[in-house]
DNA sequence: TTGCATGTTCCGGA
DNA sequence: GTCCGGAACATGCA
């Protein structure tokens, strides 16, 4: 599930919920989701403290104490969950914080996601490795300068993590839709036009999806016909392509999107 | 039973 | 160094 908009989810409940209260526990689950601490480890970090802020870079969560900050990536399936103090345990529920007046879980079932500390905003940054502007920051121009000298193929550019924070799948292939733009175009050589359609479209799609917390699988969007066989573009009608670019499926209209 | 899944990383090869 | 494909990670669903 998590991309940009999904994240930007967790974001926003985890501030609602989790600001400003003080983490009475943390209760490790499965220690497999803590990536570079221990039970004990977040427990003596994080036990006592109040989160001050709740931030998003690209897919990555950062909660910040004044003191050690929490990472959370959520890979394919991860998710935050805010329940009652009583809520039974859920399956998937991994690390979970106790807080005033309730818990915020990280739910997990793929268990490619993961919790890490960072003593500081240096350790912050080894910890997710080099990331480009989130994608919300990234405007026309932006996007050009990003793109402009890349060799490869449009889409796995705009899925690298180090160029463009954020991205995921299906976000690229919405936007590519959008944009009516090809996947396999080579990214460095759009024309501006080109470019401001997809940096129009991403800013479309982002400003809705971050809305509902993820990318709506509307009528109307290419998101909504994705996963039926044999589906049709909902602006022509033309039978989907679907192939895998980059290592990942790719669905595209070949009449909308040409070469 | 097989194939596939919205993410990342590592490896080998061109 | 750049770029690509494939495999791996753990789990569930069609």
């Amino acid at each position: 599930m998590p991309e940009l908009p999904d994240v930007e989810g967790f974001r926003r409940r985890f501030a609602r919920h989790g600001l400003g209260k003080r983490v009475e526990r943390v209760e490790t689950v499965d220690r497999d989701l803590l990536r570079n601490t221990s039970p004990q480890g977040i427990g003596r970090a994080l036990r006592g403290r109040e989160f001050t802020e709740a931030d998003r870079h690209g897919k990555w969560l950062i909660a910040r104490t004044g003191g050690p900050l929490m990472l959370m990536h959520f890979g394919m399936t991860g998710l935050i969950h805010w329940t009652a103090r009583d809520e039974p345990r859920h399956p998937h529920d991994r690390v979970v914080l106790h807080l005033e007046g309730g818990e915020l879980r990280f739910r997990d079932q793929r268990k490619f996601g993961g919790v890490w500390l960072a003593r500081d905003e240096a350790e912050r940054e080894r910890v997710t490795g080099p990331m480009g502007p989130d994608a919300l920051d990234v405007d026309a121009d932006a996007l050009g300068d990003l793109l402009a000298g890349r060799r490869g193929a449009l889409k796995p550019a705009l899925m690298d993590q180090r160029l463009i924070a954020g991205m995921g799948n299906l976000l690229c292939d919405e936007v590519l839709w959008r944009a009516r733009v090809g996947p396999r175009r080579p990214a460095g050589r759009l024309s501006p036009k080109t470019v401001r359609a997809l940096a129009a479209e991403l800013h479309e799609v982002l400003r809705a999806s971050n809305r509902r917390g993820r990318i709506p699988p509307e009528e109307g969007w290419l998101t909504g016909v994705r996963d039926d066989r044999g589906a049709r573009c909902p602006r022509c009608g033309t039978k989907l392509r679907r192939a895998t670019i980059g290592g990942r499926t790719t669905v595209w209209c070949p009449r909308c999107q040409p070469r």
